[in-house]
DNA sequence: CATGAATGAGCGTTCATTCAT
DNA sequence: CATGAATGAACGCTCATTCAT
């Protein structure tokens, strides 16, 4: 028996069907079947279809939180930090395109507003963040970036981002490398004083 | 007659619900009655529920296109063409927060994407994305764009409005028009070469 | 219009199957096509079946309360009064066994005994329990009954119904009026001074 | 050896998850977790849960049985062996409380109804019964006890004990030693010519 | 045209029971 | 013998849709 690890069967099934379908299209009993499992052993590892949805997500943002901290120019210029980051993300969500489709569904459900929510009142906090944060913060100190909250500045950051990957995946445009670099110049350009 | 009393009813109450609730949290029995209407009579207006919300999607892009049709600045630079969108878009939906949200779901659902390919094959096509689209082009054109396909600019100019807009709703951030202005600018900043 | 057939039905094919098979042993789907209804329109009347189950069990205690009141020899001797109360019961069940499966099902259930509970605190009471507590009050106060609690009072009275009502039902003794008569009267022995 | 601890543990498991909680609100698992087994562990020793509910109606009935038979005033009047049985069953449940909610919840259930059928028909009978029962056949013959079926007889005399110790057990009354014999002497004037 | 009662497929979830280990 | 993960039928309930009035 190679496969017997149940939990990431279900995971990786809801994982595909979610971002496909949405939650309300991918119903457990089809979770299951994707699974190999039958409906009610879904249930002996996460104790609702809410806690199931919510676990995939918190697992993908530790694995996301954990390649941002890989190869993390902790010493380098706040530009190098700042596009290190928009750079791996970039990157991480074109090569992951379910992963992505599932953590924006999920940031646009009600899930995903108490867990910003959450996260922005302390009550979360992920290392990558702190680090990125603390990037901006230094750069808003140094005159470096233009003096915005850090909040303005993270959209400015990410919200191109979002939005490219999301029409590469659909097939919009092509991102390769190079296409990638020059548009996180550009947000660079965005945030720098 | 096609755009009656009741009609419209059914699409506000519709409108509403789905931006506080989501597509799933408002049953159509709810809208009804929110409308004022008998469950059935929706169905004289609208063949289903994804008619319905397909409809109201397609009046909201109409009434966003018009309005920033209003005072558009044809001959103005293309600075002046570009920023005149995006801060009429910050403006449009921080006033209106259900539409943004009804938007922004619609968007991100299965719904979105088909509709999102149609307007790109050309099937769909708004007179506001043209004018900005040959704004683009023509920067493009002139140099005074970075050397970008018309889409990545397009993320670039409004990533971080959705981004921004939806966190200002939330409540996480403020955006004033001071805000706003600089926010813009910051985006030109991004798209200029 | 609040008794529609729709609602007498669904409640008595509710009274039907839950006397004969328990609480659990009724599915909503049964009932459903008990009552010739789909299993949603139940739904239309009745929020949930804790709430069906509930309402049945409240007008069967209207009924049985009303039959209470109808002939109640309000000027009697306490043995009068004491005696029609219990024959009337004995009469009742006899004629309406679904009645009294469900009812004591529902009384054994955590159903009744919350039900019970607010009774005894007097959030609920029926015309009929005060006529009966009055007589036995009365009874007790006048020394024609023995001096216990009224509860105490209404164990001796009414246990033994119960029990044999429960085995004319199963069949196991046949309870006819003169034995009915004489049944009661030995309950009359049991709480007469 | 048939009665092994393990199959003890299960049974008194079972019995205060089913006295509390209903048949219903005792899953199987619960009943495993609380007797210290695993699941499946419980079908090495009952068959079914329906056998298992059986069978500890049974021992519950055996041991009461043994109860009623200690102490059992053979040689008594009719009138003593009438009143231990009485008082004995109260003080049993009074004490027992889990016992009492348990085996009433079984009378009232199908389970019990099929059983009190087959002691009817004598295909069981315990001791204790056919005392009881010969101290009754004898007061009728003897013309000590009013002329009623065995059956009527017995409902005269437990009807009001499981009436009051319900509402002992759930509050609503308090019942001591006194009251006790008091109760059961009422109990002897509904039988007594 | 409008109604809203009725439908029934489909959902998330539970739990008695089985069986490979 | 004991385990407990796995099963899957069955439950209570929702809601988009229909249709007789």
């Amino acid at each position: 028996m190679r496969y017997t690890d149940k939990r990431c069967d279900i995971m990786e099934a809801a994982l595909e069907l979610i971002a496909e379908h949405g939650f309300h299209g991918a119903p457990m009993s089809d979770i299951a079947e994707k699974a190999g499992v039958a409906a009610g052993t879904i249930y002996r590892y996460f104790e609702s279809k809410d806690i199931l949805i919510n676990e995939l997500n918190q697992e993908l943002e530790t694995i996301v939180s954990s390649l941002l901290l890989e190869e993390f120019p902790e010493g380098g210029t706040v530009q190098e930090r700042f596009c290190h980051v928009v750079r791996a993300l970039f990157r991480y969500f074109i090569d992951h395109p379910l992963q992505f489709r599932f953590m924006e569904q999920y940031s646009y459900s009600p899930y995903g507003v108490s867990r910003r929510r959450d996260k922005l009142l302390g009550i979360r906090g992920d290392a990558d963040r702190q680090l990125f944060r603390m990037a901006i913060e230094e750069g808003v100190a140094e005159a470096t970036l233009k003096n915005f909250p850090v909040m303005v500045l993270c959209g400015l950051a990410f919200g191109p981002m979002v939005s490219l990957v999301r029409d590469h995946i659909l097939g919009f445009i092509h991102l390769d490398d190079v296409l990638i670099d020059r548009i996180t110049e550009a947000c660079w350009d965005a945030v720098k004083r």
